[in-house]
DNA sequence: CAGAAATTTGACCAGTTGGAAAAAACGCTA
DNA sequence: TAGCGTTTTTTCCAACTGGTCAAATTTCTG
């Protein structure tokens, strides 16, 4: 059995792993290495959004990060890291609102204020949104896990409370599962595929309002569909 | 005036651009040319659908071609041309089902239809589909001209036909850009989120009928909405 | 301000990448 | 089957890639 693993954690504490370091008791972070980490992160946010992770080089990262690439190398030794990082942050922001569905609020209401949210997070967070994108499309080999497991558990969950909200007759029986992968399939489709949004509402309606029209677009469309009553 | 474009021709006629194909009428393509630029546009597909263009390399392609690089760019001479020819490939098929949308027809069958044929889209060619989300991610520098022509005429055409059915009174008023956006979002999602929809369906869910559960919901959800009548 | 620690830089490296060139092998047809 | 065009292989290259290392510079702390 092989020794503990400190591996994960070598980014940890400091960045320049000094032989001090890295036996004694981590130092504290300092004030540019919490500031350098931000910008690295943020610019490689930038860059793995749009490219992959195949895609992405660290000197482009380290371009639009404003410094040279052994510099950025020293506050995260490697490519995958910083990759690493993201998705978790990525995967935090990108699970919270579906965390906030609650079983105890009305149905109609609740459904509602989700596909708002997930609205605004494709408005606000776009990057994190194709970031995420970007890994599914490459058959998610650093996730997989996490949508086996924790995805799958959190899912199971709210799918269960949706089939409660069926049985009290507030909505209509229907496939949870689906349900909720048509919310975050129509919500994300905002940053996903923005160009071609943009493109087809063409310039004047392709504004910042798309968002507001799309939401309320979906609010219609989930509660009542497309037939006349 | 520049003389008469034939660079975007160069792969056409044959492959290997001798002295004499250049010059002479161009040869008709060889049996084995025909073939092998299946073959390498089938290991292209997989491969750029998965990567991107940045992230695949012709190595990767040659591999799963079964052929040697350099007999790979005897049949393509650059990357792009592959890429540029599995776009257009793509796109044909891409817009197909929309371009099926017809104005005579009742419109709620021509809704559903619609929706079949994209979601057994997702299902028959879910690599295009990929193909074409990863080509968005990037900002869809290689197709933004024809989406704000082509696909923004035909969506501007097909977007009138719906005001149409909504002027007769056969579907509710309501959004068609959001609407056909909508389609697109929930159907392509099962392909392009693939790796997702089967971790959190699980094992005993996530099999080959997810395509026909997923038709049936947004079918349902389309028409009939979430609100009990 | 001195010294130590933290940060940045420049030079460098081995492996990969897209692609060129030429020679070798193949296959069709006269 | 000879010959010519087609196809494949071999060799090669310059640019790029992720990453290392030691030296130089800057920043913090007493």
């Amino acid at each position: 059995m092989p020794p503990i693993k400190v591996k994960m954690l070598e980014t940890e504490g400091g960045a320049g792993a000094t032989k001090a370091a890295r036996t004694k008791r981590p130092r504290p972070q300092t004030r540019i290495q919490r500031e350098k980490q931000e910008v690295i992160l943020e610019a490689a946010l930038d860059v793995f959004s749009r490219e992959g992770f195949r895609g992405a080089t660290i000197d482009q990262i380290a371009e639009a990060a404003g410094m040279s690439k052994p510099n950025l190398l020293y506050y995260f030794p490697r490519k995958e890291e910083i990759y690493k990082r993201l998705m978790t942050e990525m995967l935090d922001i990108w699970l919270a609102p579906l965390r906030e569905i609650d079983s105890v609020g009305d149905p109609v209401s609740e459904l509602r204020s989700y596909i708002r949210r997930k609205i605004e997070m494709s408005r606000d967070y776009p990057r994190q949104s194709r970031l995420f994108a970007n890994e599914m499309l490459q058959g998610g080999p650093r996730v997989v896990d996490v949508l086996e497991t924790d995805l799958k558990t959190l899912v199971d969950d709210k799918a269960q409370i949706m089939l409660g909200w069926m049985e009290t007759g507030k909505i209509v029986r229907t496939d949870p599962y689906h349900l909720i992968f048509s919310i975050w399939a129509t919500t994300q489709h905002y940053a996903d595929f923005d160009v071609q949004v943009r493109a087809v509402l063409g310039k004047d309606r392709g504004g910042e309002g798309r968002f507001e029209d799309a939401a309320r677009f979906l609010e219609n469309l989930f509660l009542y569909g497309l037939l006349p009553k």
